[in-house]
DNA sequence: TAGTGACA
DNA sequence: ACAG
């Protein structure tokens, strides 16, 4: 007997590719630094709730979403766009943590895009069911910096598609720590979120955050 | 088309 | 598909 069957399988770090200018960074994040990371997502949630935003097409999301940083991301039945101010609250988004700012600079590095210096930052909250469709990134200004997206607690099924919405995506299951990088050729793909699965995760219950950087100006 | 819903 |  080499080991417990019972012990915990050790994660280890893996880089792989996706596709052209895609990239997989399995256990890149370790379970301290994520502890780290949800510990901050709280106290950016503090200041910036969660919300359900809404589409042009009038539908709420079922991923729950905040931000932090200089813009953040919102919808609602006027479209996509990236804002300084929290429109629930009327306030600036709070501050990125230095630790998101180090992690995403780290992990863009690791993804062959440095320098990254990104100044927004998506906090998305899936509960169990929660999912997001095929979509594009396509808000931001400058098409040159990469995409730097972080999966913590419960696992998903992350979808990577083509240029088209039409091309099938390949589906990869991301776990808590794992980090995925695209930009240059890939900048533009299209990607999604399967359906959650109910599950308990020791560091964040039953739910998954994703992170996601961006460069917005 | 960052959404849902019907139908096979 | 649909409707926004």
């Amino acid at each position: 007997m080499t080991g417990d069957l019972f012990a915990a399988l050790p994660r280890e770090p893996d880089i792989e590719s996706i596709t052209e200018g895609a990239t997989l960074l399995r256990a890149f994040v370790s379970d301290e630094e994520a502890a780290a990371l949800v510990a901050a997502i709280d106290t950016v949630l503090a200041h910036s709730p969660l919300r359900n935003m809404q589409t042009p097409g009038g539908f709420r999301m079922s991923v729950a979403m905040s931000n932090c940083g200089q813009f953040g991301w919102v919808t609602d039945r006027r479209g996509y766009r990236y804002q300084t101010l929290d429109p629930l609250t009327g306030q600036h988004w709070p501050d990125m943590p230095a630790a998101f700012v180090a992690l995403a600079q780290r992990a863009a590095a690791a993804g062959g895009f440095a320098p990254f210096l990104p100044d927004a930052c998506l906090v998305n909250r899936y509960d169990p069911g929660a999912r997001m469709s095929l979509h594009q990134d396509r808000n931001e200004e400058d098409m040159q910096q990469p995409i730097v997206s972080v999966s913590l607690g419960l696992p998903a099924t992350f979808l990577f598609g083509g240029m088209e919405r039409s091309d099938k995506p390949q589906r990869m299951r991301l776990e808590s720590g794992d980090v995925v990088v695209w930009g240059g050729p890939a900048r533009l793909a299209f990607h999604g979120v399967d359906v959650l699965r109910d599950g308990e995760h020791p560091l964040t219950g039953r739910c998954r955050y994703n992170l996601t950087f961006r460069r917005a100006r």
